[in-house]
DNA sequence: TTGAAAGCGCTAACAT
DNA sequence: ATGTTAGCGCTTTCAA
């Protein structure tokens, strides 16, 4: 211990978890840094996994299928623990490779779906049905939707069918719709709102595929002096920090986002056996619907 | 081939690594994920890593150097090509073992200060300069700060020393100051600048430790019907893009974080010789000072 | 050019 | 309890 303490050495990982053939690397496959969604499941994740002394790797798929399954080939070349990814949409490439890999995989955030292993998150459909369900309860009939795009967040994709029928089963279809191509963010829910409401001024309500997108709805309707909720409602989902902040707290959807990476690492680290574990999600009444 | 393609065999880079003794590992050592900041960092590096074959692993300090140096041990203990982490501020024993260790070390968003290897980024001080400059430039005399724990946010303490000085040096030095113990957050500037407004009211222009704090600050204002800027002065400081969506645009300074780790990984993969790379800042003017 | 063999720095199984 | 040795799955060097 004398000679280590002088040298410095420090023991190769690299070597031991060649020689012991278990490794103790967690490598996470997300669609975006970017988007705080995933950077609070790897916060939750992360410190589960230091604690135990794993070690997180991550690669960024942009939301795209088919650089998801390169970046999940490229992981399962350092033999990880586990690889946890997004959602149950992947390649049939990636699935059939992700079953053969022998590590654990976990997919995170939907439950709409059949995991191949584990899987840990919430309904985004059942979250799409409550928005409609609670906009309904709530007086409003000429509802919108403002989207990014939804093609790549497969996620905001099945919320917002699910709002979809739930209005269409009340007898009030949605009334129209305004999906901007890009990713969601304030800018383009600022402009979107702006553009669904030159086409159909008469909405009383408009449901954004998440936070970010609502808020910049709610800066238009400032800067524009519309009225919330009398005269517009908005609703979100993610129930960010920020939507609590603003003057009228934002209606939205509170995810257990950093809960979710938690419970997955917690899972990954014991061993668990293959399970799909509902974490809810939680309806935040605010101030604009 | 055929064999390869058949067994689905992917070649293990743990053993890969070992044999060679190069790795293409690249450690980072981030104070936080919840910060945008630091996502971005990660955001621009990861792309160009990903190009170059080169992994991205990442532990998280919260902006605590014992922590800091337990986690650089732990990463170096995979023999990375590079460890990255924020700023000049590391313990003696950090400092000693990242030396030691025959690895690339970037350190990242600061330049006040002497670096161990490379460094990329900007300089805190200079941006703190700026931000008084400019406010006094505007003709703001009463000017006050609103702020969040600077002894761990180093480099917001260097900018808030430095917007200090140039105050002192102007004949007239700070009014007032906030500053709550917690992180940044847009829940936190706000409540701070409520305390501060509460203890000095006739302040004319307040700096934020960053655009967190600044938007909080924001929606205070408009919560209290305050006048922006003519009644008081809000100055931020990241240049989120939030701050350009609201319906007064965030006067703030932009800096260049998705390039800074670009170009930090780039050095890495190039295996540039020991430098210190200033990618500057941008002031933006906005609409609230 | 192709093939064989010797490690890389550990872990784990085995022998003492 | 302690010491020895055979790998882990590759890369690299050296021989053929």
């Amino acid at each position: 211990m004398a000679a280590v303490e002088r040298l410095g050495y420090v023991p190769n990982r690299i070597a031991g978890t060649l020689a012991s053939t278990t490794s103790r690397l967690v490598a996470f496959v997300i669609p975006s840094l970017s988007n705080i969604v995933f950077a609070d499941v790897l916060r939750g994740a992360g410190a589960v996994l230091e604690e135990n002394r794993y070690q997180a790797v991550f690669s960024v798929t942009d939301y795209d299928p088919s650089k998801e399954e390169a970046l999940a080939a490229a992981m399962l070349a350092w033999r990880p623990a586990a690889v946890m990814l997004a959602g149950y949409e992947h390649t049939d490439g990636t699935a059939k490779m992700l079953r053969a890999s022998g590590c654990r995989v976990v997919e995170l955030l939907d439950l709409d779906g059949d995991a191949i292993d584990i899987a840990v998150g919430f309904s985004n459909r059942a979250a799409g049905r409550e928005s409609a369900a609670f906009l309904l309860k709530r007086g409003y009939r000429r509802i919108g939707y403002v989207g990014h795009d939804l093609s790549r967040d497969i996620r905001a994709g099945k919320r917002f069918a699910s709002f979809c029928e739930i209005l269409e089963a009340n007898g009030t279809p949605l009334v129209a719709r305004e999906i901007l191509a890009g990713a969601s963010s304030v800018e383009n829910g600022r402009l979107a709102l702006e553009r669904l409401l030159a086409r159909a001024s008469d909405l009383d309500a408009v449901y954004f595929s998440n936070d970010d997108m609502a808020l910049g709805g709610y800066f238009h309707c400032l800067a524009q002096g519309i009225v919330i909720p009398s005269q517009l409602a908005l609703f979100g989902y993610n129930g960010l920090d920020i939507g609590r902040a603003i003057p009228q707290p934002l209606s939205t959807i509170r995810t257990p986002r950093v809960a979710t990476g938690q419970m997955a690492a917690e899972l990954v680290v014991a061993n668990a056996p293959p399970q799909a574990i509902d974490l809810g999600f939680e309806l935040i009444e605010g101030a604009t619907a």
